[in-house]
DNA sequence: GTCTATACTTGGATAGAC
DNA sequence: GTCTATCCAAGTATAGAC
């Protein structure tokens, strides 16, 4: 039971939204989830979409926070592969993956929402960016490998949370760290290959 | 203007869908969309997430239909390419790209709708398969790369809804034009590594 | 700042006439 | 099969007492 200050009532709609989904998420059984009354939430924010907001805000930034810190010193893809199977099913067990994707996919319903999840996705480019730039070699184009990195992040988010079994998504996680340990080699590869333009077979 | 039959009902569900988003698809806007009797929907359907399975079977089909025939012929990741950043431009002018994604965000914050919605995808999950051992190398892992591209595409769905200028999502298929005739002597590398143990630098 | 009570709206669904 | 009328539930939000 959160106190009724303006962060307990954040901490209670992520809880819900943990809890019921998105769609679960309403000012009554949010203030049920916090043990204090629904009035305060129109207080506190206004609105339940402004609520909403904040809390959506507060998960990613917890989350960016976690990613951050769990890359920063790898230096090579065969070394960042199991770090972010590792984060992945870590944010699986702890429900984050279930708030951000039902926060996600809330938002691209409700258009008024959407403005505000691309502004909160802006760091994580950022920091896709920089590390594929440490980790790939440079004839890899850093950005649109980053957004896509980033996209497939968001599909496996969302799939996770279509699937409850998420075999898929382990089968994928499984297989790249199998593989993670043979892409040195393949990337050597690929640098030579872009000094030296390739011949024909 | 729809005819009342079922099959013009679902045709309006989809309709809405597009116009208005799932948050918008209610059995009022949908009748009113078709012009026709809102009561109907529920004597053909049942219930409005009946009619709403319905829209989403139909859009997956359409859809899969039109993937399926474009990819037939295609031999080569290089030629691969450009097909699908074809594909994802034309779903995008049509309104394809929204709909989908409208009903599969919807989805993910109803839970009984997201079963279905698993079973949708096993088809595609199959084309992707498919595909991929037609146009890579036996060394990649079809079924888990496969997968990895169905979910990266439905990240690119969802990206596309939330950005509306999709400007990330362009910036990579036009990446991906670019680079694609690059890809034969790579794959060409990758065929021989797997037979010849790459060895150390 | 927190609570009770309630106004107001929207939407799913059904009954029953035609 | 199609329409009108209506019931009912749930939700957002506000007024006003404490």
């Amino acid at each position: 039971m959160t106190k009724p200050t303006a962060q307990g009532i954040v901490d209670a709609a992520v809880a819900t939204v943990r809890a019921e989904g998105f769609a679960g998420a309403t000012s009554r059984a949010i203030a049920r989830q916090g043990g204090f009354n629904q009035a305060l939430i129109f207080y506190y924010f206004g609105s339940l979409e402004g609520l909403l907001l904040a809390a959506l805000a507060q998960a990613s930034e917890e989350r960016l926070a976690r990613y951050r810190a769990a890359v920063a010193g790898v230096e090579s893809l065969d070394a960042l592969i199991p770090v972010m199977a590792d984060l992945w099913e870590e944010d699986k067990a702890s429900g984050q993956v279930r708030v951000v994707s039902q926060l996600v996919a809330g938002a691209v319903n409700r258009p008024d929402l959407s403005g505000r999840i691309v502004e909160l996705m802006e760091p994580w480019f950022e920091l896709a960016r920089e590390t594929v730039e440490r980790v790939l070699p440079p004839i890899v184009p850093a950005r649109e490998t980053a957004d896509a990195i980033v996209t497939f992040y968001l599909g496996v988010n969302l799939m996770t949370n279509l699937d409850p079994t998420t075999e898929r998504v382990d089968a994928f996680f499984g297989k790249a760290r199998e593989l993670a340990p043979l892409l040195a080699p393949l990337l050597d590869m690929l640098d030579g290959a872009s000094r030296t333009p390739p011949k024909r077979r």
